[in-house]
RNA sequence: GGCGUGUUCGUCUAGUGGUCUAGGACGCUGGCCUCUCACGCCGGUAACAUGGGUUCGAGUCCCAUACACGCUACCA
């Protein structure tokens, strides 16, 4: 069966050696959202080649941060298809058994060359500016038996892969087309290294391959190494996947994207308040477009419109601004339930007591508070007044509501609200327009004086809404407390 | 240094030889709505990197140049 009509398996493959970066997160989500658009498979590996840089924590963050991004893995740790294991460094034997092969068949060698030598001829490359680059190819042509003696007697090796030394190697990528190199430009990479464990290279050669990845979804910085995994396949006589390679995602200033620019995790922008939601929208808007004018879009909806075609080749900006804006965009469209549950801790976590309030309390004030907020964590500050009366009031909206003549005011309200036996919106308006009227005061300067006594803030819901959710005796009460605090 | 990849408003993008005096979104900005703050709505601002070709015609194809980024590890 040709690669091209094979069903299409995909997988996302991160080292876990930091945090998941929202480079990393944006391969994910392309390579998931490619899977569910085929029917295929999403599954993850763990290339966990490196022990030196290996990180326990690293891993337990990287499933935390997929799974709250809502990006669940069909195959991989925690449910094992029929191709595993799913961590590298568990496949040492698969990896034997492969290299044996090349061995046998004269495409790899083992190499006695020690760092020292390697640097120096680096060096000496460095400072002649030579245009060929890489390994001198200095024990390629020793004999197996030879090497097997010494390795026998002690010695460690590394195993190369015996490159081609003329010739064009090429392969089509989905989103760039032709990429040829010339094969005399390319060394003998090392595939298995001193300690025994694989490099990248061939640990991911082996693994497509043998888990039978159709399509490889990566990051561009691998391009230029991609000939020398077309020469391994060709070297194992097996059909290379398709590549895709994506563009990376810069700081908004240019430049890579790192934590001393702003947040760069996904971690980072979950306790900043994004939803997962909108992460994954914008992250996938960042490279990808559907082609028509949609932008604020849901994962289903994006998973329906997904191509790879569609996929634009160049680097991308991370625009954090138009991130907040999405994420608006998303609160307005969240579960009401959902923000009324992240209210409620956060104002336990506030020490604001909500257990007198019923569910459906909460999700009025949700309701008057969604268009108005930009993050999650925004929530629990704005709508604290609901809850508890205010015990600081905005210095800047005292300057401006509680001077001379706000007391009487504050006090011609309580009394126009007083008599208002049905508490409700349409009553309270009529209220103050009457008021307003009697009293040649503008619906503003009335607004003003009290809002600020109820809220502690200068701005937020309307206010008729607001009072009625609130409630007579408390607004009344809240009111009159504060005309302390009001000039005459 | 070599090789590779890329280049449309400040940013994300639409655009696949004529419909582009280049469309949308964020941002910024003027206004409307309005009890405030938001939301929403209407308008404005601003781009085809440069130079050569190919073609009747180029943002779209080709070649240079410039700039950016990547690779050039027994890291991924």
């Amino acid at each position: 069966m040709s690669i091209s009509n094979r069903p299409v398996r995909v997988r996302f493959a991160p080292s876990p050696t930091g945090y998941l970066h929202v480079g990393g997160a944006r391969t994910a989500i392309y390579n998931y959202f490619f899977a569910k658009a085929m029917k295929g498979t999403f599954y993850l590996r763990v290339e966990d080649t490196d022990r030196k840089r290996y990180n326990e924590e690293a891993l337990q963050d990287l499933f935390r941060d997929l799974k709250w991004l809502g990006l669940q893995w069909d195959e991989g740790p925690g449910c094992e298809g029929s191709v595993g294991p799913y961590f590298q460094s568990e496949r040492l034997g698969i990896y034997a058994r492969e290299i044996k092969k090349l061995l046998d068949a004269g495409d790899a060698y083992y190499c006695f060359c020690n760092e020292e030598r390697l640097q120096e001829i680096r060096l000496a490359q460095e400072q002649s500016n030579a245009p060929v680059t890489g390994y001198d190819r200095h024990c390629r042509n020793l004999s197996r038996e030879d090497a097997e003696a010494r390795i026998a007697a002690g010695e460690k090796a590394v195993i190369r892969l015996k490159v081609p030394e003329t010739g064009i190697t090429a392969f089509d990528d989905v989103i760039r087309g032709r990429i040829e190199h010339q094969n005399e430009l390319l060394d003998d990479l090392v595939l298995i290294k001193r300690d025994q464990y694989p490099t990248y290279h061939f640990a991911s050669v082996v693994d497509d391959h043998l888990m039978e990845t159709s399509h490889v979804l990566r990051g561009d910085e691998w391009i230029s190494s991609t000939p020398k995994h077309i020469l391994l396949y060709n070297a194992f006589g097996w059909e290379p996947p398709i590549f895709c390679h994506l563009p990376v995602i810069l700081a908004a200033g240019g430049g890579k994207l790192s934590k001393r620019k702003g947040a760069a995790s996904v971690g980072d922008f979950r306790d900043l308040g994004y939803l997962p939601k909108t992460l994954i929208n914008f992250l996938a808007l960042l490279g990808w477009s559907p082609g028509d004018d949609r932008e604020v879009m849901g994962i289903q909806e994006m998973i329906d419109a997904f191509s790879l075609n569609r996929i634009n080749p160049k680097a991308v900006a991370f625009d954090e601004k138009k991130l907040q804006w999405m994420n608006g965009q998303h609160i307005q469209r969240a579960d009401n339930d959902l923000l009324a549950n992240v209210i409620r801790k956060g104002l336990d976590e506030l020490k604001i007591d909500t257990s007198s309030f019923n569910a459906d309390y909460l999700l009025s004030v949700v309701g008057l508070l969604k268009p108005r907020a930009h993050f999650l964590t925004d929530l629990p500050t704005m709508a604290a007044y609901f809850f508890t009366a205010p015990t600081e009031f905005d210095e800047k909206a005292k300057k401006k509501n509680w001077g001379e003549g706000s007391r009487s005011i504050a006090q011609s309200v309580r009394n126009a609200l007083e008599p208002l036996s049905d508490f409700n919106a349409a009553t309270i308006e009529q209220a103050f327009q009457a008021l307003s009227e009697s009293s040649g005061h503008g619906l503003g300067q009335l607004v003003g004086a009290v809002r600020l006594a109820v809220s502690g803030l200068s701005g937020g819901p309307g206010l008729w809404e607001m009072f009625e959710l609130i409630g007579k005796e408390n607004v009344l009460n809240r009111i009159q407390i504060a005309e302390a605090l009001m000039e005459k």
